[in-house]
DNA sequence: GGCGGCATGTAAATGGTTACATGATTAC
DNA sequence: GTAATCATGTAACCATTTACATGCCGCC
């Protein structure tokens, strides 16, 4: 799919800096990459190197309007969504979905499980053990990192947690 | 992590065609892609251009070695684990893992769940409900493709259930 | 004997990453 | 006044994807 064309689907991090612009509004490029900088529940990096480029794709596609805006005696500019970036937005966001939202989403630990019979059966017993036991460890630390600033964040942490608890959960029964 | 490095990660893609060459033996680089191409639980395409260089690069390291193989009349290779390789990969395959295989998968539908406040209650509330309706949908879609030949891939179909089953649940959590 | 599908690749585009450079502001 | 951190980027690299090219084989 051509970057030119217009209709073509958005990645996620474009479609995330739409949702910034849409939930606080207009923002630098610097506020942006901040909240994925921050955001515990990103696996997002925010590196310049992906939000800059981004945004100059975002007005390219004429879903997002820059103004310079100096700050101090600094350049800098200030981009803000325009109307159809707004509509746009909204269809990445609501149902219909495409398949790559609904169905399996990846699974390192998963992906794993497909090479398991190369192991002999005592070593994977160890391996379940370790690996549920690694878990758990991973799982307080993540259920510590809370937000309780956005209530959209805590119900995606909510959600991080649900998934979580299932990987946990598949792995004991392989244990059995 | 610069390319050259002798002990940089693995990425997925690398450890699954290790992972291949260890539970089937040599194989030809159209055997791996074609495991890819029909496995039902992998999120990988396959891709020629992502299997022949990722090859490559394993040979580079010293993970693999290639043989030439004609096939008939016709040029082919056929690559095989060295025992490097062959340690690097129970390396990727088993505790202790990196950060990125323990943390929380990254989920398209959990990402949009931090945008849900721009929606008006009402609007909300259909988004739960027609994603719930999706997600049952696609789940149905999902358990039918079953494999039944690899022990594995059944392992790792079953956990993909549970993933399912999981974003259902937290989706209706939401609903109510 | 032509056609479709299997096998074997190469090339270009894409969307990320890390690393680097550097100006402004704040804390000490 | 100097070190740390905030803010603003650029550049090089990396692992994928899609699209393309092409030879061989079996079938109708």
């Amino acid at each position: 799919m051509p970057r030119g064309r217009r209709d073509r689907p958005l990645s996620e991090l474009e479609g995330c800096v739409l949702g910034h612009l849409c939930k606080r509004g207009p923002s630098t490029p610097y506020a942006i990459r901040r909240t994925f900088l921050r955001s515990p529940s990103s696996h997002w990096s925010g590196s310049a190197g992906a939000v800059y480029p981004a945004l100059e794709r975002l007005e390219d596609l004429g879903l997002v309007r820059s103004k310079h805006a100096p700050n101090g005696r600094r350049d800098g500019w200030r981009y803000e969504l325009t109307s159809s970036g707004r509509r746009r937005f909204f269809a990445w966001l609501e149902p219909p979905f495409a398949t790559e939202v609904l169905s399996v989403p990846p699974d390192p630990l998963r992906t794993r499980l497909s090479f398991l019979s190369v192991l002999p059966a005592a070593r994977r017993k160890r391996y379940f053990a370790a690996s549920v036991r690694a878990l758990l460890e991973h799982f307080e630390e993540f259920r510590a990192a809370r937000d309780d600033e956005d209530e959209d964040e805590n119900h995606a942490h909510a959600a991080g947690n649900h998934a979580m608890r299932a990987r946990i959960e598949w792995m004991r029964s392989f244990c059995k």
